[in-house]
DNA sequence: AAGTGGTCTAGACCACCGT
DNA sequence: CGGTGGTCTAGACCACTTG
């Protein structure tokens, strides 16, 4: 693929100026996307892709840079590129915001205990876009830090793309459910947003964390989403504040 | 200044290497905080900055990318590069994560009803660094987002950072808090780390807000920075999420 | 037209990692 | 040692804004 390739793509496909270190960000994305580099995998290097666009590595460099700047991939110095990967156990808690309030960290713990493929509720099926009762698996688990019961949380996931996510399979090993996701199915979550609101528990929940009916508990709705920002995972966590607190920074 | 006179600086204050991006992204960072380029204001040209520093545009390029990055400057093509403000009306609800359920924003109202110099709190003290009892502004608000009353706002100070800071102060005009903190006492907040939990209402801040004594809200505290990670503001909101909800996006 | 930021190059050298 | 990312240069040209 020579320089003019690039430039010609851009201007048949948008008559926006797209500057050439975009077409090659774009070019790699596609290359993830597609599965063609797997997380964990390093990519060629610099110079090596300058070569095969037939650009300066000064131009590579630039595209790398803002994927790297979105953890989608991972420099290191005088070994390579890296695609970024939830099975790095620095990543196991990339998503997860909540801090206990002596500041000790303490192992979390994953239980999961319900695991069945059931018609989407409406609000699942909105966020994913399906037909109304469409199929998504739904999982239960209790999160312990230290032993305490801290997390109770309800996933959906699209049920086409985990065929065969069972409750055996959540409590086999140590790695974190994105982890699972990704290296057994091949879905790989890039970002998420997250809505809290302050509610009261329930019956089911109160039971499940151990606190009295009706206590304050923090609701975390996440959606999370894999390349090209398609939603892939719906969750809504209640999360016991006392002895934790979930913590975020503003820039 | 001379780029020898960059490196031998590094050298003779670290032995760690620090690259000339570095150091002139260390001496831009010391104009804003010495209040040499206020809020607003263009700063030099790219061109300018190189020569005056004796390095290539690129170089000062890096450095100019990294502080827009984290929002302490801002580039305007054709136009120059510029220092953040509160001021800017887009920048008005930079820290303010609150959103309606229905999508649908509104305009919020600041609701400023107390204002005194007062011994801090231990909790406060501790995070200012200040000897037990220290003066701090203490502000208590409302916020109104469509005339309903969401959030209750307490608010403390540095006092000696914010001499002559009254109630009617606060009430005069529209501009947001940080944007009169700005521009009336030199003091900006450059980044902020928020605590939340979940809590039940008081009686105090039930009645503020409308709502049933022990209904759930959301609790945050925030400590926000000023140039050199130095702590000048700590709050605490409750906020009230049933018609709202507290937008987070992990990346 | 002049001035700004934005893109791109070709090449140099440095810092770090593995063998 | 060779290969990788990290820094830096000197200069070119493009895109945007303003006078």
């Amino acid at each position: 693929m020579t320089r003019e390739t690039l430039r010609s793509a851009a201007r048949a496909s948008a008559p926006t100026f797209s500057p050439l270190y975009r077409q090659i960000k774009d070019f790699l994305i596609g290359c993830l996307e597609r599965g063609e580099w797997r997380p964990g995998d390093v990519i060629p290097s610099e110079g090596e892709l300058a070569q095969r666009f037939n650009v300066s590595q000064g131009t590579v460099r630039k595209a790398i840079d803002e994927m790297a700047a979105e953890n989608l991939l991972v420099r290191r110095q005088g070994k390579g590129t890296f695609v970024s990967t939830h099975s790095d156990p620095r990543a196991y808690y990339r998503f997860l915001r909540l801090m206990p309030n002596d500041g000790i960290a303490v192992p979390s713990v994953s239980e999961p205990f319900y695991c069945q493929v059931v018609d989407a509720p409406p609000e699942v099926a909105a966020v994913f876009g399906l037909a109304p009762g469409g199929a998504v698996v739904h999982i239960k688990r209790l999160l312990r830090f230290g032993g305490e019961k801290v997390v109770f949380d309800q996933i959906f996931l699209q049920a086409e793309f985990f065929p065969g996510l069972t409750l055996e399979l959540l409590r086999a090993g140590e790695r974190s459910l994105y982890s699972l996701l990704e290296s057994d199915f091949g879905v790989r979550m890039i970002s998420a947003e997250e809505h809290l609101r302050a509610v009261a528990a329930d019956e089911e929940c109160a039971a499940l964390l151990g606190v009295q009916c009706g206590e304050p508990l923090l609701l975390v709705e996440r959606t999370a989403y894999t390349y090209g920002n398609r939603p892939v995972e719906w969750r809504k966590g209640l999360y016991c504040t006392r002895n934790h607190y979930y913590r975020n920074e503003l820039g």
